[in-house]
DNA sequence: GCACTGTTTCCTGCTT
DNA sequence: TAAGCAGGAAACAGTG
């Protein structure tokens, strides 16, 4: 990943406005690594805000609306903490500060003109850079230490891929034309996508190249409950489109915590809507066949439809504007039976079109596919017990298929999300090697190489102490297992305390010896952490 | 339906 | 001052 590379190496340079540092579509072409990554919660996606240079041309796509990070200042997601930002462009105050936003006008003055953003983050403070955003030549200047301190909170979101090379070529067009936006938007939303909020931007402020498409204001994590068959279960689900996802049937969430209906619906030139309408509905929808007692069945409808927009201002061409729509529609039946394995079967559409004000237009293509496969090899795969370490995206995601297959199957893992099994609970008197409780799914997490020592490391094996590396980390495992999206460190220690009490954690010895936070022990109930 | 366990959520106060 | 720790209290969800 040289993307990570070169960003977590900027800082620790001798701060020199003549050090200037390329970041051209090669530092971001591991696309494969980094979106299982991201997906992961490990890194932000590096692919927004993938800016037009001069020196490099047009941007290649990467820069597309498959961005993963968005911004929210409202939900308790574990904090990201830009340790660098540097924006010196044209395109001034952007914008709007949102509290939790940037202010991009203090690097517009030191830095001045001919560039767009770069920003950088870091997660928890810890030194460890997660991703940047931004393409172009950057001067790296100490002067951005004061914002090293500023916070903000941003879900991240799985990947959706883009729906296949074609339409990245729409996006690749070699052109020395300008693209801006369309939206010029007055009221520029609170919580633009960060990915993309360079785009945000007026075109009489934002005359040179700047990047073409753009996405709508980002929804809340998106979280939904319902019951049937007296058998409950909770949902979670985003995707990196910020769209909206509503289950029919919700009888237990209060509606206030729905998202509301996310679109940015400004009237550009010439009448046309500007801005994305972004809709994404899930159905739960009874099977059709009756149903006996030990037989259940669900099915499911999903579509989600992203419309962009973007306008043509070359002073060399004709004046245009245009429109892609693209719509992701999948529908899948999860069924399964005491005397038999689950079955999920699964069917995507993906449509695209594309209209435009200028002659050129495309025609809708349509891509099919069907999946059908053993659901514990699929959707239960990444949240049952025996699998705390399994990467959701690792089979699914980014073979080397063509792209409608690989887009099937990337989608395929997007959806299949959704489908999460209830983590059952272990029955209390017998003991599993991978349980569902906190102290065994901590030992997991311990015994498991692709955590320890990144996410928690032994402090002491042989009498059980361990620390926290990356405690939001955890904590966000833990949610992930117990299909809680709002679980947080807080809780997560205040269960493993509540556990010293049962015998299963113990107090770390105060000796001096082991760090003093974020600092747990095994206690005598526990077993098979020292194996 | 009830008791119980194992959290989860929220909170206050304290420590580092 | 922020982050983490400690623990009370109440609530929740699954199990027996």
């Amino acid at each position: 990943m040289e993307v990570m590379k070169v960003v977590i190496e900027e800082p620790r340079r001798a701060p020199s406005h003549s050090t200037l540092h390329t970041f051209n579509y090669d530092n971001h072409w591991d696309i494969k690594n980094l979106n299982r990554d991201i997906y992961n919660g490990l890194f932000s996606d590096p692919r927004g805000s993938a800016l037009n240079n001069s020196t490099h041309g047009p941007a290649t796509g990467v820069g597309q609306p498959q961005s993963s990070v968005q911004i929210s200042s409202n939900t308790s997601y574990p904090q990201w903490r830009p340790s660098e930002r540097a924006r010196h462009s044209s395109c001034k105050a952007a914008v709007p500060d949102s509290g939790s936003s940037f202010d991009t006008g203090r690097a517009n003055k030191d830095l001045g003109d001919n560039a767009d953003a770069l920003i950088v983050y870091e997660y928890g403070g810890d030194g460890k850079v997660v991703g940047i955003q931004g393409l172009g030549d950057y001067p790296i200047d100490k002067d951005f230490s004061p914002w090293l301190s500023q916070t903000f909170t941003a879900p991240l979101s799985p990947i959706i891929s883009p729906p296949c090379q074609s339409q990245f070529d729409q996006f690749n067009e070699p052109s020395s034309q300008a693209l801006i936006p369309i939206s010029c938007s007055a009221h520029a939303p609170p919580t633009p996508p960060l990915s993309h909020r360079s785009s945000l931007s007026s075109p009489s402020s934002c005359p040179g190249p700047s990047p073409t498409w753009f996405l709508p204001p980002q929804s809340p994590r998106l979280f939904g409950t319902s019951s049937r068959n007296a058998t409950s279960f909770k949902r979670q689900h985003s995707n990196s489109c910020g769209e909206e996802f509503k289950p029919t049937v919700c009888p237990n969430r209060p509606s206030s915590l729905l998202p509301s209906r996310s679109s940015s619906e400004d009237t550009g030139a010439n009448g046309i809507t500007t801005g994305q309408t972004l809709t994404n509905s899930l159905q739960e929808i009874p099977s059709e066949s009756p149903l006996s007692s030990s037989t259940s069945s669900y099915h499911f409808q999903k579509t989600m439809t992203t419309t962009l927009c973007r306008q043509n201002v070359a002073v060399t061409g004709p004046f245009s504007q245009e429109m892609q729509s693209h719509t992701f529609s999948s529908s899948w039946t999860v069924s399964s039976s005491n005397s038999s394995s689950s079955l999920f079967e699964q069917e995507n559409k993906f449509h695209s079109s594309s209209t435009s004000l200028s002659p050129s237009s495309s025609s809708p293509v349509w891509h099919e596919s069907i999946a059908s496969k053993n659901l514990e090899e699929t959707a239960s795969a990444s949240f049952m017990p025996t699998t705390v370490n399994a990467d959701p995206m690792e089979d699914s995601m980014f073979t080397n298929s063509p792209d409608e297959d690989q887009l099937a199957m990337e989608y395929e893992a997007f959806v299949t999300a959704d489908v999460k099994k209830k983590a059952p609970r272990r029955s209390r008197n017998g003991s599993s090697k991978t349980g569902n409780h906190l102290w065994e799914f901590v030992r997991d997490l311990l015994r498991d190489p692709k955590f320890n020592p990144k996410l928690l490391k032994w402090e002491d094996k042989e009498n059980g102490v361990f620390r926290f590396v990356q405690s939001e980390q955890v904590a966000r495992l833990w949610g992930e297992k117990k299909n809680n999206p709002m679980m947080t460190y807080e809780k997560l220690s205040r269960a493993m305390r509540f556990c010293r009490k049962t015998g299963f954690f113990n107090a770390v010895p105060r000796t001096g010896k082991f760090p003093k936070k974020l600092c747990f022990m095994f206690g005598e109930k526990a077993h098979g952490w020292k194996d």
